[in-house]
DNA sequence: GGAATTTAATGCGAAATGGTACAAAAAAGT
DNA sequence: ACTTTTTTGTACCATTTCGCATTAAATTCC
Protein backbone atom coordinates (compact mmCIF):
# COMPACT_ATOMS: atom_id res chain seq x y z
CA UNK A 1 0.00 0.00 0.00
CA UNK A 2 2.65 2.62 -1.00
CA UNK A 3 0.91 3.81 -4.28
CA UNK A 4 -2.37 5.74 -4.11
CA UNK A 5 -4.96 3.84 -5.93
CA UNK A 6 -6.10 6.50 -7.91
CA UNK A 7 -6.51 5.39 -11.83
CA UNK A 8 -9.05 7.44 -13.37
CA UNK A 9 -7.31 11.12 -12.52
CA UNK A 10 -5.83 11.35 -15.83
CA UNK A 11 -1.81 11.18 -16.42
CA UNK A 12 0.75 11.11 -13.66
CA UNK A 13 3.22 12.36 -15.58
CA UNK A 14 3.88 14.12 -19.52
CA UNK A 15 3.91 11.25 -22.03
CA UNK A 16 0.94 9.53 -21.26
CA UNK A 17 -2.03 11.48 -23.11
CA UNK A 18 -5.25 8.91 -22.83
CA UNK A 19 -5.03 5.47 -21.87
CA UNK A 20 -6.15 3.01 -24.93
CA UNK A 21 -8.01 0.83 -22.89
CA UNK A 22 -5.71 -1.79 -22.08
CA UNK A 23 -6.73 -5.32 -22.46
CA UNK A 24 -6.30 -7.45 -19.12
CA UNK A 25 -5.89 -6.66 -15.83
CA UNK A 26 -5.25 -3.42 -14.86
CA UNK A 27 -1.89 -2.67 -13.15
CA UNK A 28 -1.72 -1.61 -9.43
CA UNK A 29 1.43 0.53 -9.89
CA UNK A 30 1.99 3.67 -11.67
CA UNK A 31 5.51 2.95 -13.34
CA UNK A 32 6.67 6.62 -13.16
CA UNK A 33 5.79 6.63 -9.33
CA UNK A 34 7.60 3.47 -9.03
CA UNK A 35 10.70 4.07 -10.41
CA UNK A 36 10.63 7.05 -8.29
CA UNK A 37 10.89 5.25 -5.71
CA UNK A 38 13.35 2.87 -7.16
CA UNK A 39 15.39 5.63 -7.21
CA UNK A 40 15.70 6.79 -4.05
CA UNK A 41 16.71 3.72 -2.61
CA UNK A 42 19.59 3.13 -5.54
CA UNK A 43 20.40 6.62 -5.00
CA UNK A 44 20.38 6.10 -0.75
CA UNK A 45 22.20 2.65 -0.18
CA UNK A 46 24.18 1.94 -3.95
CA UNK A 47 23.39 -1.74 -6.48
CA UNK A 48 24.76 -4.19 -4.56
CA UNK A 49 23.21 -3.04 -1.12
CA UNK A 50 19.93 -2.40 -2.47
CA UNK A 51 17.78 -5.55 -2.58
CA UNK A 52 14.80 -6.38 -4.56
CA UNK A 53 13.09 -6.99 -1.48
CA UNK A 54 13.98 -3.75 -0.64
CA UNK A 55 12.47 -2.42 -4.08
CA UNK A 56 9.28 -4.27 -4.17
CA UNK A 57 8.68 -3.09 -0.51
CA UNK A 58 9.62 0.34 -1.87
CA UNK A 59 7.57 0.45 -5.38
CA UNK A 60 4.51 -1.42 -3.45
CA UNK A 61 5.15 -3.58 -6.44
CA UNK A 62 6.09 -7.45 -5.79
CA UNK A 63 9.24 -8.84 -7.39
CA UNK A 64 7.52 -10.54 -10.16
CA UNK A 65 5.77 -7.61 -11.52
CA UNK A 66 9.23 -5.73 -10.84
CA UNK A 67 10.42 -7.82 -13.07
CA UNK A 68 8.14 -7.71 -15.71
CA UNK A 69 7.80 -4.00 -15.70
CA UNK A 70 11.43 -2.90 -15.44
CA UNK A 71 13.65 -6.14 -16.00
CA UNK A 72 16.28 -7.58 -13.77
CA UNK A 73 18.08 -5.85 -11.30
CA UNK A 74 20.56 -4.05 -13.41
CA UNK A 75 17.74 -2.84 -15.91
CA UNK A 76 16.04 -0.98 -12.90
CA UNK A 77 19.16 0.29 -11.74
CA UNK A 78 19.75 1.94 -15.36
CA UNK A 79 16.19 2.98 -16.14
CA UNK A 80 16.64 4.92 -12.50
CA UNK A 81 20.06 6.36 -13.60
CA UNK A 82 18.24 7.58 -16.71
CA UNK A 83 15.51 9.35 -14.73
CA UNK A 84 17.60 10.67 -12.30
CA UNK A 85 19.49 12.07 -15.54
CA UNK A 86 16.43 12.97 -16.72
CA UNK A 87 15.21 14.98 -14.10
CA UNK A 88 18.41 16.86 -13.05
CA UNK A 89 18.67 18.01 -16.87
CA UNK A 90 14.97 19.30 -16.74
CA UNK A 91 15.52 21.18 -13.87
CA UNK A 92 18.94 22.59 -14.45
CA UNK A 93 17.57 23.32 -18.44
CA UNK A 94 16.13 26.53 -17.96
CA UNK A 95 18.68 28.38 -16.49
CA UNK A 96 21.18 27.27 -18.93
CA UNK A 97 19.13 28.21 -21.56
CA UNK A 98 18.36 31.77 -19.65
CA UNK A 99 20.21 34.90 -20.67
CA UNK A 100 21.50 36.42 -17.09
CA UNK A 101 24.57 37.33 -15.88
CA UNK A 102 27.22 35.27 -15.40
CA UNK A 103 27.48 35.16 -11.63
CA UNK A 104 23.71 34.83 -11.53
CA UNK A 105 23.54 32.27 -13.84
CA UNK A 106 25.98 30.03 -11.57
CA UNK A 107 24.24 31.05 -8.06
CA UNK A 108 21.17 29.99 -9.87
CA UNK A 109 23.02 26.26 -11.00
CA UNK A 110 24.54 25.90 -7.23
CA UNK A 111 20.87 26.32 -5.51
CA UNK A 112 19.58 23.91 -7.86
CA UNK A 113 22.17 21.01 -7.00
CA UNK A 114 22.36 21.68 -3.51
CA UNK A 115 18.60 21.02 -3.23
CA UNK A 116 18.82 17.61 -5.46
CA UNK A 117 21.86 16.29 -3.40
CA UNK A 118 20.57 17.71 0.02
CA UNK A 119 17.11 16.41 -0.49
CA UNK A 120 15.96 12.85 1.09
CA UNK A 121 14.03 12.11 4.27
CA UNK A 122 17.02 9.53 5.57
CA UNK A 123 19.63 11.83 5.36
CA UNK A 124 20.92 13.80 1.93
CA UNK A 125 20.75 11.67 -1.03
CA UNK A 126 23.76 12.93 -2.71
CA UNK A 127 24.25 13.21 -6.36
CA UNK A 128 23.61 9.25 -7.89
CA UNK A 129 26.23 9.56 -10.78
CA UNK A 130 28.84 10.47 -8.04
CA UNK A 131 27.86 8.46 -5.43
CA UNK A 132 27.10 4.99 -7.48
CA UNK A 133 27.05 5.17 -10.57
CA UNK A 134 30.81 6.23 -10.96
CA UNK A 135 31.28 3.18 -9.26
CA UNK A 136 29.55 1.06 -11.32
CA UNK A 137 31.48 2.43 -14.54
CA UNK A 138 34.57 0.87 -13.83
CA UNK A 139 33.58 -2.90 -14.00
CA UNK A 140 30.02 -1.80 -16.56
CA UNK A 141 30.41 -0.63 -19.84
CA UNK A 142 26.71 0.74 -20.24
CA UNK A 143 26.60 2.61 -17.20
CA UNK A 144 30.41 3.93 -17.92
CA UNK A 145 29.14 5.41 -21.01
CA UNK A 146 26.00 7.07 -19.27
CA UNK A 147 28.71 8.59 -16.55
CA UNK A 148 31.09 10.05 -19.16
CA UNK A 149 28.14 11.32 -21.29
CA UNK A 150 26.69 13.00 -18.13
CA UNK A 151 29.57 14.70 -17.00
CA UNK A 152 30.44 16.44 -20.55
CA UNK A 153 27.14 17.35 -20.76
CA UNK A 154 27.37 19.39 -17.82
CA UNK A 155 31.27 20.86 -18.81
CA UNK A 156 29.83 21.47 -22.35
CA UNK A 157 26.74 23.64 -20.54
CA UNK A 158 29.52 25.62 -18.63
CA UNK A 159 31.56 25.89 -21.62
CA UNK A 160 29.02 27.26 -23.19
CA UNK A 161 28.05 29.63 -19.88
CA UNK A 162 31.40 31.01 -19.73
CA UNK A 163 32.19 31.50 -23.68
CA UNK A 164 28.85 33.52 -23.60
CA UNK A 165 30.03 35.49 -20.42
CA UNK A 166 33.94 36.18 -22.40
CA UNK A 167 31.48 37.21 -25.86
CA UNK A 168 29.61 39.69 -23.40
CA UNK A 169 32.47 40.90 -21.60
CA UNK A 170 31.83 39.73 -18.31
CA UNK A 171 35.33 38.15 -18.62
CA UNK A 172 38.76 39.00 -19.93
CA UNK A 173 39.57 38.09 -23.75
CA UNK A 174 42.19 35.79 -21.86
CA UNK A 175 39.83 33.43 -19.66
CA UNK A 176 39.40 30.13 -20.62
CA UNK A 177 36.14 28.81 -21.19
CA UNK A 178 36.82 24.69 -21.47
CA UNK A 179 39.34 25.31 -18.03
CA UNK A 180 36.48 27.16 -15.98
CA UNK A 181 33.66 24.82 -16.86
CA UNK A 182 35.70 21.88 -15.79
CA UNK A 183 36.42 23.71 -12.65
CA UNK A 184 32.97 24.80 -12.37
CA UNK A 185 31.67 21.19 -12.77
CA UNK A 186 34.43 20.12 -10.34
CA UNK A 187 32.47 22.21 -7.58
CA UNK A 188 29.02 20.33 -8.71
CA UNK A 189 31.17 17.28 -7.42
CA UNK A 190 32.80 18.50 -4.12
CA UNK A 191 29.35 19.80 -3.24
CA UNK A 192 28.01 16.31 -3.95
CA UNK A 193 30.39 14.13 -2.33
CA UNK A 194 30.57 16.39 0.48
CA UNK A 195 26.95 16.76 1.03
CA UNK A 196 26.82 13.28 1.02
CA UNK A 197 29.47 13.64 4.09
CA UNK A 198 26.29 15.62 5.72
CA UNK A 199 28.22 18.88 5.53
CA UNK A 200 25.74 21.36 6.54
CA UNK A 201 24.16 23.69 3.85
CA UNK A 202 25.72 26.45 4.95
CA UNK A 203 28.81 25.26 4.27
CA UNK A 204 28.35 24.11 1.06
CA UNK A 205 26.82 27.26 0.24
CA UNK A 206 30.14 29.39 1.65
CA UNK A 207 32.26 27.02 -0.92
CA UNK A 208 29.96 27.52 -3.81
CA UNK A 209 30.06 31.40 -3.45
CA UNK A 210 33.81 31.13 -2.93
CA UNK A 211 34.04 29.10 -6.19
CA UNK A 212 31.61 31.43 -7.59
CA UNK A 213 33.87 34.46 -6.98
CA UNK A 214 36.83 33.04 -8.42
CA UNK A 215 35.07 32.03 -11.43
CA UNK A 216 33.14 35.04 -12.10
CA UNK A 217 37.08 37.31 -11.67
CA UNK A 218 39.36 34.92 -13.67
CA UNK A 219 42.27 36.52 -15.05
CA UNK B 1 48.44 -19.20 -2.01
CA UNK B 2 48.19 -15.76 -2.68
CA UNK B 3 50.67 -14.19 0.35
CA UNK B 4 54.39 -15.02 -0.34
CA UNK B 5 55.39 -17.22 1.94
CA UNK B 6 58.64 -15.82 3.57
CA UNK B 7 58.98 -15.12 6.99
CA UNK B 8 62.52 -14.55 8.15
CA UNK B 9 63.51 -11.40 6.24
CA UNK B 10 62.98 -8.45 8.33
CA UNK B 11 59.46 -6.60 8.71
CA UNK B 12 57.66 -6.07 5.81
CA UNK B 13 56.64 -2.68 7.00
CA UNK B 14 57.73 -0.03 9.34
CA UNK B 15 56.99 -0.65 13.02
CA UNK B 16 58.11 -4.12 13.51
CA UNK B 17 61.64 -4.25 14.78
CA UNK B 18 61.90 -7.96 15.93
CA UNK B 19 59.21 -10.19 16.42
CA UNK B 20 59.69 -11.31 20.16
CA UNK B 21 58.65 -14.84 19.49
CA UNK B 22 55.14 -15.23 19.44
CA UNK B 23 53.50 -18.44 21.57
CA UNK B 24 51.41 -20.74 19.42
CA UNK B 25 51.21 -21.43 15.72
CA UNK B 26 52.67 -18.76 13.53
CA UNK B 27 50.39 -17.08 11.56
CA UNK B 28 50.23 -17.52 7.29
CA UNK B 29 49.77 -14.31 6.63
CA UNK B 30 51.60 -11.21 6.84
CA UNK B 31 48.47 -8.62 8.22
CA UNK B 32 49.87 -5.94 6.45
CA UNK B 33 49.92 -7.33 3.30
CA UNK B 34 46.59 -8.67 3.62
CA UNK B 35 45.09 -5.22 4.84
CA UNK B 36 46.54 -3.96 1.21
CA UNK B 37 44.33 -7.06 -0.81
CA UNK B 38 41.19 -5.95 1.22
CA UNK B 39 41.55 -2.13 0.52
CA UNK B 40 41.89 -2.56 -3.04
CA UNK B 41 39.07 -5.26 -3.16
CA UNK B 42 36.63 -2.44 -1.21
CA UNK B 43 37.96 0.49 -3.14
CA UNK B 44 36.97 -1.63 -6.82
CA UNK B 45 33.78 -3.27 -5.16
CA UNK B 46 32.46 -1.09 -2.51
CA UNK B 47 31.42 -2.41 1.03
CA UNK B 48 27.94 -4.15 -0.07
CA UNK B 49 29.59 -6.08 -3.37
CA UNK B 50 32.64 -7.18 -1.54
CA UNK B 51 31.84 -10.64 -0.10
CA UNK B 52 33.83 -12.31 2.37
CA UNK B 53 34.69 -14.57 0.34
CA UNK B 54 36.27 -12.66 -1.83
CA UNK B 55 38.11 -11.14 0.57
CA UNK B 56 39.68 -14.37 1.91
CA UNK B 57 40.54 -15.63 -1.72
CA UNK B 58 42.20 -12.72 -2.04
CA UNK B 59 44.07 -12.30 1.20
CA UNK B 60 44.54 -16.21 1.48
CA UNK B 61 42.93 -15.92 4.78
CA UNK B 62 40.52 -18.01 5.94
CA UNK B 63 37.22 -16.29 7.28
CA UNK B 64 37.96 -17.24 10.46
CA UNK B 65 41.69 -15.89 10.35
CA UNK B 66 39.99 -12.79 8.92
CA UNK B 67 37.72 -12.48 11.54
CA UNK B 68 40.10 -12.92 14.16
CA UNK B 69 42.83 -10.32 13.14
CA UNK B 70 40.46 -7.29 11.71
CA UNK B 71 37.14 -8.14 13.44
CA UNK B 72 33.77 -8.55 11.46
CA UNK B 73 33.70 -6.76 7.60
CA UNK B 74 32.52 -3.70 8.73
CA UNK B 75 36.10 -3.94 11.34
CA UNK B 76 37.92 -4.63 8.06
CA UNK B 77 36.58 -1.77 5.87
CA UNK B 78 37.31 0.67 8.30
CA UNK B 79 40.71 -0.37 9.00
CA UNK B 80 41.37 -0.51 5.14
CA UNK B 81 40.23 3.23 5.25
CA UNK B 82 42.08 3.99 7.46
CA UNK B 83 45.26 2.30 6.27
CA UNK B 84 44.15 3.91 2.65
CA UNK B 85 44.13 7.76 4.09
CA UNK B 86 47.17 6.89 5.90
CA UNK B 87 49.14 6.12 2.78
CA UNK B 88 47.06 9.15 0.97
CA UNK B 89 48.66 11.35 3.63
CA UNK B 90 51.93 10.16 3.68
CA UNK B 91 52.59 10.19 -0.36
CA UNK B 92 51.62 13.81 -0.35
CA UNK B 93 52.91 14.94 2.87
CA UNK B 94 56.06 16.00 1.42
CA UNK B 95 54.83 17.75 -0.85
CA UNK B 96 52.40 19.73 0.83
CA UNK B 97 55.77 20.15 3.09
CA UNK B 98 58.01 21.31 0.76
CA UNK B 99 59.04 24.52 -0.06
CA UNK B 100 58.27 25.20 -3.84
CA UNK B 101 56.45 27.48 -6.13
CA UNK B 102 52.81 27.11 -5.97
CA UNK B 103 52.07 25.69 -9.62
CA UNK B 104 55.25 23.41 -8.99
CA UNK B 105 53.43 22.14 -5.88
CA UNK B 106 50.23 21.69 -7.48
CA UNK B 107 51.45 19.75 -10.50
CA UNK B 108 53.19 17.44 -8.02
CA UNK B 109 49.91 17.13 -5.91
CA UNK B 110 47.80 15.92 -8.94
CA UNK B 111 50.40 13.69 -10.20
CA UNK B 112 50.34 11.67 -7.60
CA UNK B 113 46.49 11.67 -7.09
CA UNK B 114 46.80 10.79 -10.78
CA UNK B 115 48.63 8.03 -10.01
CA UNK B 116 46.36 6.85 -6.70
CA UNK B 117 43.54 6.85 -8.76
CA UNK B 118 44.57 5.18 -12.08
CA UNK B 119 46.32 2.79 -10.83
CA UNK B 120 44.68 -1.10 -10.83
CA UNK B 121 44.56 -4.61 -12.31
CA UNK B 122 41.29 -4.60 -13.10
CA UNK B 123 40.25 -0.67 -14.02
CA UNK B 124 41.12 2.30 -12.72
CA UNK B 125 40.72 2.22 -8.65
CA UNK B 126 39.57 5.62 -8.11
CA UNK B 127 39.61 7.66 -4.79
CA UNK B 128 38.43 5.40 -1.41
CA UNK B 129 36.94 8.40 -0.12
CA UNK B 130 35.13 9.21 -3.20
CA UNK B 131 33.74 5.92 -4.28
CA UNK B 132 32.79 4.34 -1.52
CA UNK B 133 33.53 5.51 1.89
CA UNK B 134 31.00 9.10 1.28
CA UNK B 135 28.33 6.54 0.47
CA UNK B 136 28.60 4.67 3.38
CA UNK B 137 28.62 7.96 5.29
CA UNK B 138 25.15 8.61 5.09
CA UNK B 139 24.13 5.68 7.27
CA UNK B 140 27.56 5.38 9.07
CA UNK B 141 28.37 8.03 11.62
CA UNK B 142 32.29 6.58 12.34
CA UNK B 143 32.38 6.36 8.58
CA UNK B 144 31.27 9.71 8.27
CA UNK B 145 33.78 11.37 10.69
CA UNK B 146 36.23 9.93 8.74
CA UNK B 147 35.09 11.59 5.60
CA UNK B 148 35.00 14.79 6.99
CA UNK B 149 38.08 14.63 8.64
CA UNK B 150 39.86 13.28 5.27
CA UNK B 151 38.38 16.42 3.52
CA UNK B 152 39.06 19.18 5.83
CA UNK B 153 42.91 17.88 5.97
CA UNK B 154 42.77 18.52 2.41
CA UNK B 155 41.59 21.44 2.67
CA UNK B 156 43.55 22.63 4.97
CA UNK B 157 46.62 21.62 3.14
CA UNK B 158 45.62 22.88 -0.01
CA UNK B 159 45.00 26.22 1.97
CA UNK B 160 48.27 26.96 3.23
CA UNK B 161 49.66 26.23 0.02
CA UNK B 162 47.76 28.96 -1.09
CA UNK B 163 48.66 31.36 1.76
CA UNK B 164 52.13 30.46 1.22
CA UNK B 165 51.83 31.65 -1.94
CA UNK B 166 49.92 35.28 -1.58
CA UNK B 167 52.86 35.73 1.41
CA UNK B 168 55.71 35.44 -1.30
CA UNK B 169 53.60 37.22 -3.94
CA UNK B 170 53.04 34.53 -5.92
CA UNK B 171 49.21 35.56 -5.62
CA UNK B 172 47.82 39.14 -5.41
CA UNK B 173 46.38 40.39 -2.11
CA UNK B 174 43.69 39.82 -2.95
CA UNK B 175 43.22 36.23 -3.55
CA UNK B 176 41.23 34.04 -1.17
CA UNK B 177 43.24 31.16 0.18
CA UNK B 178 40.06 29.19 1.35
CA UNK B 179 37.88 29.90 -1.87
CA UNK B 180 41.34 28.72 -4.01
CA UNK B 181 41.77 25.56 -1.61
CA UNK B 182 38.52 24.59 -2.29
CA UNK B 183 38.53 24.72 -6.00
CA UNK B 184 41.62 23.21 -6.06
CA UNK B 185 40.08 19.99 -3.71
CA UNK B 186 37.56 20.24 -6.39
CA UNK B 187 39.59 19.24 -9.04
CA UNK B 188 40.65 16.37 -7.16
CA UNK B 189 37.78 15.20 -6.67
CA UNK B 190 36.58 15.65 -10.03
CA UNK B 191 39.84 13.68 -11.33
CA UNK B 192 38.53 10.77 -8.98
CA UNK B 193 35.04 10.27 -10.46
CA UNK B 194 36.74 10.85 -13.90
CA UNK B 195 39.49 8.28 -13.74
CA UNK B 196 36.62 5.67 -12.27
CA UNK B 197 34.67 6.30 -15.88
CA UNK B 198 37.71 5.63 -16.87
CA UNK B 199 38.23 8.53 -18.84
CA UNK B 200 42.09 8.79 -19.92
CA UNK B 201 44.64 10.19 -18.52
CA UNK B 202 45.73 12.53 -21.24
CA UNK B 203 42.08 14.04 -20.33
CA UNK B 204 42.66 14.11 -16.90
CA UNK B 205 45.70 15.76 -17.20
CA UNK B 206 44.32 18.37 -19.39
CA UNK B 207 41.69 19.14 -16.57
CA UNK B 208 44.65 19.45 -14.32
CA UNK B 209 46.24 21.84 -16.34
CA UNK B 210 43.84 24.14 -16.94
CA UNK B 211 42.93 24.36 -13.23
CA UNK B 212 46.44 24.67 -12.40
CA UNK B 213 46.50 27.77 -14.74
CA UNK B 214 43.52 29.39 -13.02
CA UNK B 215 44.21 29.04 -9.46
CA UNK B 216 47.94 30.15 -10.18
CA UNK B 217 46.56 33.31 -12.00
CA UNK B 218 43.74 34.18 -9.66
CA UNK B 219 42.24 37.75 -9.58
C1' DG C 1 -21.84 -15.37 -19.90
C1' DG C 2 -17.45 -17.32 -21.50
C1' DA C 3 -12.83 -17.04 -23.72
C1' DA C 4 -8.74 -14.36 -23.95
C1' DT C 5 -5.45 -11.47 -21.91
C1' DT C 6 -2.86 -9.08 -18.71
C1' DT C 7 -1.47 -8.47 -14.08
C1' DA C 8 -1.09 -9.77 -9.00
C1' DA C 9 0.22 -12.81 -5.36
C1' DT C 10 2.26 -16.71 -3.33
C1' DG C 11 5.94 -19.20 -2.81
C1' DC C 12 9.72 -22.20 -4.32
C1' DG C 13 14.69 -23.14 -5.05
C1' DA C 14 19.39 -22.84 -5.80
C1' DA C 15 23.06 -20.03 -4.59
C1' DA C 16 25.44 -16.76 -1.83
C1' DT C 17 26.17 -14.27 2.44
C1' DG C 18 28.01 -13.11 7.20
C1' DG C 19 29.35 -15.27 11.00
C1' DT C 20 30.92 -19.10 14.11
C1' DA C 21 31.91 -23.84 16.35
C1' DC C 22 35.14 -27.19 16.55
C1' DA C 23 38.92 -30.06 15.81
C1' DA C 24 43.55 -30.45 13.90
C1' DA C 25 48.10 -28.29 13.46
C1' DA C 26 52.21 -25.84 14.72
C1' DA C 27 54.86 -23.45 17.55
C1' DA C 28 56.84 -22.32 22.59
C1' DG C 29 57.28 -23.39 27.52
C1' DT C 30 58.11 -26.91 31.16
C1' DA D 1 57.16 -36.01 26.29
C1' DC D 2 53.51 -33.30 27.62
C1' DT D 3 50.96 -29.12 28.34
C1' DT D 4 49.76 -24.47 26.73
C1' DT D 5 48.90 -21.22 23.41
C1' DT D 6 47.82 -19.47 19.08
C1' DT D 7 46.42 -20.11 14.42
C1' DT D 8 44.53 -22.86 10.65
C1' DG D 9 41.10 -25.39 8.06
C1' DT D 10 36.70 -27.60 7.53
C1' DA D 11 32.24 -27.52 8.04
C1' DC D 12 28.11 -25.72 9.40
C1' DC D 13 24.02 -22.53 10.30
C1' DA D 14 20.58 -19.18 9.76
C1' DT D 15 19.47 -15.67 6.73
C1' DT D 16 19.25 -13.26 2.60
C1' DT D 17 19.43 -12.92 -2.27
C1' DC D 18 17.85 -13.15 -7.09
C1' DG D 19 15.07 -15.07 -10.23
C1' DC D 20 11.10 -17.64 -11.84
C1' DA D 21 7.13 -21.02 -12.01
C1' DT D 22 2.57 -21.33 -10.94
C1' DT D 23 -1.82 -20.07 -9.58
C1' DA D 24 -5.37 -16.64 -8.67
C1' DA D 25 -7.54 -12.23 -9.85
C1' DA D 26 -9.30 -8.51 -12.74
C1' DT D 27 -10.38 -6.64 -16.94
C1' DT D 28 -11.73 -6.51 -22.21
C1' DC D 29 -13.48 -8.77 -26.34
C1' DC D 30 -16.77 -11.84 -28.52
Amino acid sequence: MVQKSKRPPSAARSATPVEPKRRGRPRAYEPDVALGKALDLFRRDGFAATSLDDLSAATGMNRPSLYGAFGDKRDLYIKSYQRYRDDARASMADIFRAEAPLRERLERIYRIALDIYLSGESGPRGCFTVMTAASEAVSDPDIRSMVVEGLTELDKAFGICFRHARERGELPEGADPAALAHLASATIHTIAIRARARVPRGELEAIVKGAVDVLCAAK
